[in-house]
DNA sequence: TCTATCATGTAACCAGTTACATGATTTT
DNA sequence: AAAATCATGTAACTGGTTACATGATAGA
């Protein structure tokens, strides 16, 4: 990462945080952040837990706190956090909420490359994109909806809220696309030029 | 990646849009994505560039086109779309456009975890949030309004535009979650709580 | 001519994903 | 009791980032 963090991965983040609340083995982590919902807005598998956790205590962020045996199953090990780990999380989350840095979206790659495409055809994908945005947005709002009536407090949703308003902007935006390419402004025009020109047939 | 693409790395969609202007060699492909300003929009450095190509290669999408010498510089290899190439390319734009997915922005990950910080905390860190917002705000536009003077046809910008709207939805959610913190709903007082009642204290 | 920067590529390393392994429990 | 699923972990592979190597030109 450009960041000088010595771990980048933001599921180390998740998992500082989970450990805050108490030293746990990594399938337990798995599992606990697996049913309070955080694939939604983490990135993780069950093997990238193991990696992250390794990486976290070779950055000294987390430590062995001792293992456990049930039965005939395989011996966990249980990390906790350590006072450095304690002090990145701080740190890590006031730098994440406090400077927005520049990300890449796939639909900004995409709007990069759009001439690639015929205009005809792309007015007819941005239609169908209107509508799988539209199901996105029903989804936030009913693992929204869902939660606040088993008892959840608003606080622990408002990423979904985040979530909502970033596909709103996107749908009007991508309503506003629509329309400049039905209007007559000359940009279709071009547009068509453009490929007309570029033969793109090079075989 | 979850799609099943040969090759799932969008810098690779770049390089065969790249290409489909004709044969370049990856050194010519990096210099023209960097002067065309691409970095904006498609993450890459000189060495992924290397690595996307022989990718491309491997799954079949381009095909060296032969090699040139300049001089006793290194000997450089020429690649070129396959029709293979050319179809992906297609097919992997109007997936994108038409087809959102589920992404992960750093700052939804910080906003699931907010409740590690202490409300206090958190209204100064937005608060300088807005502020940076603004400085990517004023930089987009300043980006397009050069290329507009510059002469560039605004379909080549519809990136930045969105980008835009995207930020200033982004600062619109950040000013309403700055308002609900100072406003006296319960809000605070429950965030509150949680901490003094979550010790975070393991040592 | 010495130094800096450009042009071009390779290699080494680290991170992330996927598949696999194996015993325990639950379901049919 | 066979089949499926859960619990737990490891290993192998692939991708991406960084640093390095080396000749060529250009500026001081």
């Amino acid at each position: 990462m450009s960041t000088r963090r010595k771990v980048g991965n933001l599921l180390g983040l998740a998992v500082l945080s989970s450990l805050a609340q108490g030293p746990m083995h990594p399938y337990e982590l798995s599992r606990t952040m697996r049913a309070h919902g955080d694939e939604r807005s983490v990135k993780f598998t069950h093997g990238s837990i193991y990696m992250v956790v390794e990486q976290l205590e070779r950055a000294g962020f987390v430590a062995e706190h001792g293992t456990e045996r049930d039965g005939q199953r395989p011996e966990r090990t249980v990390y906790g956090l350590t006072g450095e780990g304690r002090r990145e999380l701080q740190e890590w989350m006031r730098d994440l909420v406090a400077e927005p840095r520049h990300e890449y979206p796939e639909f900004v790659t995409a709007l990069s490359l759009i001439s690639a495409l015929p205009p005809a055809d792309v007015a007819a994908l941005l239609t169908r994109r209107l509508d799988r945005l539209a199901a996105l947005r029903d989804e936030a709002r009913t693992v929204v909806d869902g939660a606040l009536t088993a008892g959840v407090h608003p606080l622990f949703l408002v990423e979904e809220e985040y979530r909502m308003a970033q596909l709103d902007a996107d749908s009007a935006f991508t309503r506003a696309f629509l329309a400049r390419l039905d209007g007559p402004d000359g940009w279709t025009r071009t547009w068509q030029d453009h490929h007309d020109t570029n033969p793109e047939e090079i075989p």
